[in-house]
DNA sequence: TACGGCACCTAC
DNA sequence: TAAGGTAGGTGCCGTA
C-alpha cells in the first residue's frame, strides 16, 4: 500500500530531535499542514496586536502554580459598570431554564416558600455575559368551568383543589403550604373541533410550582367535588406544557432572541450573585422586552464557542476506563461566533511537551492538577457554547468520572451557576425517526452543549460518523495521523512524542470548530430556535413535536384557543401516499418531472384543514351550517371553510411559507437568512407529521388522512390531466405517458426528442395542471431526466437537467445500492460505474464488461474460503464491534480479503450472494453483511426501441 | 422451495 | 416523561 504524505516529499534532515526509539516515524520530520496553519494564526495575531500580549507558543510548566489569570486573553472583555436606573441592558438570550428558589424582595409573585424562577443566560453586543432571573411567572392550566359556575364559586373551588392536592402529596419535604395560587374565569375555546366560534368559560388554575400541575390535573380528571357541585371529571387543557415553553409563549420570547431590560425596570445583583456571569440581574417577567428577530435584531452576539478534546492513556487493546486510565491531554480552542479563527489554542498536558507554534501548552506533573486547572480554565473562558466530537457521550463523562476517581472536588462545576455540580446521567431517547438512542447527559447550566456528533446524527445521513470520515467528507481534510494504540507510547516517550500527541489532540479540537463553521450549525440552529420559538438546547435534546407545539400555542393564544391534553393510545394506521406503478425500463428519451411544491402544507392551506376547523357530523345541524360552509374530504371528514373560521395550522403554514425573505448582499446577514429559510421549510413540513403522530401531544388522524387523501386524488388527477391533454389528437407530437410517480411527482414521457422541448412542454403542462387546483396548490416543472433508467418503485437513476438543456447537473440515483448505506463500497462503486456507463456513455456493454472485470479482480485475489484463520479473527472483531459503521468497515476488509465462487450456471449473472449468506452467519451479525447481488443482466426486453440496454433488476 | 415476518434503509 | 408520517424494495430467517 502506498504511504501517502500530507505535505509533499520527505523532508531532508529536519529539526526534530525525536529521532530515537520505535516512535520515530517519517511523520515527525516536518510540520504537518495543520501545524503550519497554527503558526499562521500566530503570525496574523502578532500583526494585529503588533506584538503585544502573549505570543501563542509558550510552554508553561505550571505545576502547582496554575492561575486562571495566566493568560489575559482567556477572560471575557471587561464589563463596564451598569447603572440600572439609567442604563438599559440588552443581550441575546441563548439558554433558558428555571429553578425553585426563594422570592426576591420587590419582585412580583408568591412571597412565601419556594417559587419557580426563570433564568435566562445571554451575551451583550460587547461580549459580556448575563444571567437574568425572571420573577413572578407561575405555571397554570385550564379546565372548562362546570355549568352554573360563577365568580362566587372561585374561592371554594380553589380551597378544595388546594386541599386535595396537598392531601395527595406523599411527602411534603419542601413544606408547601399553598399549592393552588389562583383560579380565574376566562373565556376560551378548545382548539379541537369547530364549535361555532363560541368561547366558553374556562377556569384558569395557577399552581405554585410546575410539578404540581400533573397531580392537580389527575385529581380533576379522576372526579372532583367542591361546594354543592356534583362530583365530575374535568378535562384538562394545556396541563402538559413544559414550564419553559409556557413562559416563552406567554412572554413572547423565542429561542435566541434579544432581550431588553429597560432602565429602571431591573435590579443588578452586586453581592448575592449566584452565577459566574459578568452581569446578574433580577426582573419582573412582565417588564422584560423581547425583540422579534427582525432587522437589527437578527444579529448574533459574539458568543464564545469552546471546542475541546481529551486523550487518555489506555491499556493495550482495552477501551479506556476512567476508573483506571489517566487523562493525559486536553486540547481547547475558543472562537468567537462570526470570527474566522479561534483566538485561544491551548493544550493541557501531563508531563513536559515541546512547544507548538501558534498554541499555548500548559504542562502539569499531576493529573489531578491538570483536571482542576482545566475546569478553572473553562470557568474563566466562560464559553456560551461547548462543542467537540462525541463530548456528550465520551469526553465529558470521562472527565467527570476521572475527576471523581481522583477526588478533584472542584472539577465538576462546569456550568455558570456557583455551587451547581455537573453530574452525569443516563438518558434514553426513543423515536421512530431515530430509533432508540442511549445517551449520557451532563448538566452545565447556562452553557449550550453542542456536540457535533449529535448534530451530524440528527441532520445528516452519512456512511461513517467518525471524525476523520466526517472531516474528509465536508472539509476534504483529515485528522492528524496517530493510531489509538500508540497514544500511551507517545505519552511515555519524551517531550517530542508528547508534542506529536498534542498536535493530534489540538486538531481534534479544531476540526469540530471548522465543521461547525462550514455547516453553519450555530446560525442554522439559532434560526430554527427563533422560527419555532423553543430554546436552543431543545433542538438537540428533544424531538420534532415540541417545535410544532410551541408554534401552535403561540398562534392559539392570539385567538383565545386552548389545547386539550389528549391521552395517547396507538390506534390504526392510516393510508398514505400513492406510488404510481412504474413502467420499468430504460428510456433514451427525455422524461419531464413535475412536482407539487410543499404538497402537504399546501393541501392544508388550500382546504383549511386544522384542529379548529374539524367538524363533527353530529354538529352540522346543531351549529346550523349550510352545505357551502364546509367541505367533505376524500376520507369523508368534514372541515369548515375559512369563511367560517380560518384554521390555526393554515395560518402557521402561511407564516412559514409566505415569508418573502429580502435579498441580502451582506454575506453574514445572508447566511442568517438562508438559515431561516431552511428552518421555515423544515418546520412547514413537520406540521403534517405532527397531526399524524399517534403517540404525540395532539394527534388528529382526520387531518392527516385527509391530507394524504387529497394527495392521492391529486396525483391521480394530474396523471389523467396530462395524459388526456398531451395527445396526438390534440395536435401534440405524441401521446404523453406518465411512466412513474411518487406522492407528489409525476415523471412524464412527453414524446419529444430534446431536453429543451421537454422543459418547455413540462413547464406548460405544470402551469395548466395547476389551474385545476385550489391555490396555493401548485404543480411545478422541476427537471428532465435524459436518459432515465426506471428499475422499480423508489429505485431509479437518470441524468438530471434542471436549467440548462445542454448540460446535465448530475447523475441522480434514487434508492439504488449507490445511495444505500447497507451496501459495501465495492458494490456501490461498481453499480455507480455501471450506471455512468449506461447513462453518460450510453454503453451498456461497457457496464457489463466493467462488472466482469471487477469481479474477476476479486477472484484473482482469492483466498480459499476454507481457510478460516482470518475469518475467526474477523468474527472476534465483529463481536467486539457494536455499531453499524464498524459493519461497513468490516465489509471493506472482507471484500478484499475474501472471495467466493461464482455461479457459472448463468453466464451473464454474477452473484456474490454465497459470500453474502456465508458471511452473515460467520460473523453472527444480525443481517445485512453488506455484499449484495450484483445482477448485471443483459436484456432488451423493456427497451422502447429494441436497442440494447441493461436493466438492473 | 415458497412465503410471511422482520430489519434496514430509503423516497417522498 | 417523551417519542413526526406511510409506502415500499431488498435480503435474511424460520416455517411448512
Amino acid at each position: 500500500m502506498e504511504f501517502k504524505r500530507r505535505n509533499g516529499g520527505p523532508a531532508v534532515g529536519g529539526a526534530s530531535q525525536a529521532k530515537k526509539g520505535k516512535m520515530n516515524t517519517e511523520w515527525e520530520d516536518s510540520p504537518s499542514q495543520f501545524e503550519e496553519e497554527l503558526a499562521l494564526f500566530d503570525e496574523m495575531e502578532m500583526e494585529a496586536e503588533s506584538g503585544e500580549g502573549q505570543a501563542g507558543h509558550d510552554v508553561i510548566p505550571v505545576g502547582d502554580l496554575f492561575s486562571a489569570d495566566l493568560n489575559p486573553r482567556w477572560k471575557r472583555p471587561h464589563a463596564p459598570p451598569l447603572q440600572p436606573n439609567s442604563d438599559t441592558l440588552i443581550f441575546q438570550q441563548i439558554d433558558l431554564d428555571y429553578y425553585l428558589g426563594s422570592a426576591v424582595a420587590g419582585m412580583p409573585g408568591q412571597v412565601q416558600g419556594k417559587v419557580p424562577i426563570v433564568r435566562m443566560f445571554g451575551v451583550t453586543d460587547s461580549g459580556n455575559s448575563v444571567c437574568c432571573h425572571v420573577h413572578g411567572f407561575a405555571p397554570y392550566f385550564y379546565v372548562p368551568a362546570p355549568n352554573g359556575f360563577t365568580n362566587a364559586h372561585l374561592a371554594e373551588f380553589q380551597r378544595e383543589l388546594n386541599s386535595v392536592v396537598l392531601k395527595d402529596m406523599r411527602s411534603n419535604k419542601d413544606n408547601i403550604a399553598v399549592t393552588v395560587l389562583a383560579v380565574d374565569i376566562t373565556k376560551k375555546e378548545s382548539m379541537y373541533h369547530y364549535h361555532g366560534n363560541k368561547p366558553l368559560e374556562f377556569l384558569r388554575i395557577t399552581m405554585a410550582m410546575p410539578r404540581l400541575i400533573a397531580p392537580a390535573k389527575r385529581l380533576l380528571e379522576q372526579g372532583f367535588k367542591f361546594a354543592n357541585f356534583a362530583t365530575q371529571s374535568y378535562q384538562a387543557y394545556e396541563a402538559n406544557i413544559d414550564f419553559e415553553i409556557r413562559f416563552m409563549v406567554d412572554s413572547d420570547v423565542v429561542g435566541c432572541c434579544w432581550i431588553e431590560l429597560p432602565k429602571g425596570k431591573y435590579r443588578l445583583r452586586e453581592e448575592r450573585s449566584v452565577s459566574l456571569c459578568q452581569y446578574e440581574v433580577d426582573v419582573a417577567w412582565n417588564h422584560l422586552v423581547s425583540h422579534p428577530a427582525e432587522g437589527e435584531w437578527q444579529r448574533i452576539a459574539p458568543l464564545r464557542v469552546l471546542s475541546f478534546d481529551i486523550e487518555c492513556a489506555g491499556r493495550k487493546g482495552v477501551f479506556p476506563e476512567p476508573e483506571i486510565d489517566p487523562v493525559i491531554q486536553i486540547a481547547s480552542m475558543v472562537q468567537r461566533q462570526g470570527e474566522k479563527e479561534p483566538f485561544i489554542r491551548t493544550v493541557f498536558t501531563l508531563q513536559s511537551c515541546a512547544s507548538i507554534v501558534g498554541s499555548q501548552i500548559l504542562c502539569f506533573t499531576q493529573e489531578k492538577q491538570l483536571l482542576q486547572s482545566w475546569a478553572e480554565f473553562v470557568r474563566t473562558v466562560d464559553p456560551d457554547i461547548i462543542t467537540g466530537y462525541n463530548i456528550q457521550n465520551f469526553d465529558l463523562p470521562y472527565l467527570l468520572n476521572r475527576a471523581a476517581t481522583l477526588k478533584v472536588s472542584l472539577f465538576p462545576y462546569l456550568g455558570r451557576v456557583w455551587g451547581c455540580k455537573s453530574v452525569l446521567k443516563d438518558s434514553s431517547f426513543q423515536s421512530k425517526q431515530m430509533g432508540r438512542r442511549e445517551n449520557k447527559t451532563v448538566n452545565m447550566e447556562g452553557r449550550v452543549q453542542f456536540d457535533l456528533l449529535q448534530v451530524l446524527l440528527r441532520d445528516y445521513k452519512l456512511r461513517s460518523y467518525t471524525l476523520n470520515a466526517v472531516s474528509f467528507h465536508f472539509l476534504q481534510e483529515q485528522k492528524e495521523d496517530v493510531q489509538h494504540s500508540i497514544i500511551t507510547d507517545l505519552q511515555n516517550g519524551n517531550e517530542q512524542t508528547r508534542r506529536r500527541l498534542a498536535v493530534y489532540c489540538l486538531k481534534d479540537a479544531y476540526l469540530p470548530l471548522r465543521l461547525l463553521q462550514k455547516l453553519m450549525c450555530v446560525i442554522n440552529y439559532m434560526e430554527m430556535a427563533r422560527v419555532t420559538g423553543v430554546p436552543l438546547t431543545y433542538l438537540l435534546s428533544r424531538g420534532q413535536q415540541i417545535k410544532v407545539v410551541s408554534q401552535l400555542l403561540r398562534q392559539a393564544m392570539k385567538q383565545d384557543l386552548v389545547m386539550p391534553v389528549v391521552r395517547t393510545e396507538g390506534g390504526e394506521d392510516y393510508t398514505g401516499a400513492t406510488v404510481i406503478e412504474p413502467e420499468k425500463g430504460y428510456y433514451s428519451v427525455p422524461i419531464a418531472t413535475l412536482d407539487f411544491s410543499s404538497l402537504y402544507p399546501s393541501i392544508m392551506m388550500a382546504h383549511n384543514l386544522c384542529y379548529t376547523t374539524l367538524l363533527q357530523k353530529s354538529q352540522v345541524d346543531k351549529l346550523g351550517l349550510a352545505p357551502e360552509d364546509f367541505i367533505k374530504t376524500p376520507t369523508g371528514d368534514l372541515f369548515v371553510k375559512s369563511s367560517v373560521r380560518k384554521g390555526l395550522l393554515p395560518e402557521i403554514l402561511e407564516n412559514l411559507l409566505s415569508a418573502e425573505l429580502k435579498k441580502e448582499t451582506d454575506p453574514f446577514k445572508k447566511q442568517v437568512l438562508d438559515g431561516r429559510q431552511l428552518a421555515l421549510k423544515i418546520s412547514a413540513n413537520s406540521v403534517y407529521g405532527f397531526t399524524g403522530a399517534q403517540v404525540g401531544k395532539l394527534p388528529c388522524l382526520e387531518i392527516s388522512q385527509s391530507v394524504t387523501g387529497f394527495g392521492r386524488q391529486m396525483i391521480e388527477q394530474t396523471k389523467q390531466l396530462v395524459e388526456s391533454r398531451y395527445t396526438i389528437s390534440n395536435g401534440y407530437q405524441a401521446d404523453a405517458k406518465v411512466v412513474y410517480g411518487d406522492t407528489d411527482s409525476v415523471m412524464v414521457k412527453l414524446g419529444v426528442a430534446t431536453v429543451q422541448e421537454a422543459m418547455n412542454l413540462g413547464k406548460e403542462a405544470a402551469e395548466w395542471v395547476s389551474s385545476h387546483f385550489v391555490p396555493p396548490i401548485k404543480l411545478e416543472f422541476e427537471k428532465v431526466y435524459y436518459p432515465y433508467l426506471l428499475i422499480n418503485k423508489k429505485r431509479y437513476a437518470g441524468l438530471y437537467f434542471s436549467s440548462n438543456a445542454e448540460h446535465h447537473d448530475k447523475m441522480d440515483c434514487k434508492g439504488i445500492e449507490t445511495v444505500r448505506r447497507d451496501n459495501c463500497p465495492l458494490v456501490a462503486n461498481l453499480i455507480n460505474t455501471c450506471l455512468q456507463n449506461i447513462l453518460i456513455d450510453r454503453d451498456p456493454d461497457g457496464a457489463v464488461a466493467h462488472a466482469k472485470e471487477v469481479i474477476s479482480d476479486l477472484l484473482c485475489n482469492r483466498i480459499d474460503i476454507s481457510q478460516l484463520v482470518i475469518t475467526k479473527e474477523l468474527t472476534r472483531t465483529a463481536q467486539e464491534y457494536a455499531g453499524k459503521q464498524a459493519h461497513v468497515e468490516l465489509a471493506e476488509r472482507c471484500v478484499f480479503t475474501h472471495s467466493t465462487t461464482w455461479s457459472s450456471s448463468c453466464p451473464n449473472l454474477y452473484s456474490l450472494n454465497p459470500l453474502h449468506n456465508l458471511s452473515g452467519r460467520m460473523f453472527g451479525l444480525h443481517t445485512n453483511f453488506p455484499i449484495t447481488w450484483i445482477p448485471i443482466n443483459r436484456t432488451a426486453k423493456n427497451s422502447p426501441n429494441n436497442s440494447k440496454c441493461v436493466t438492473l433488476l
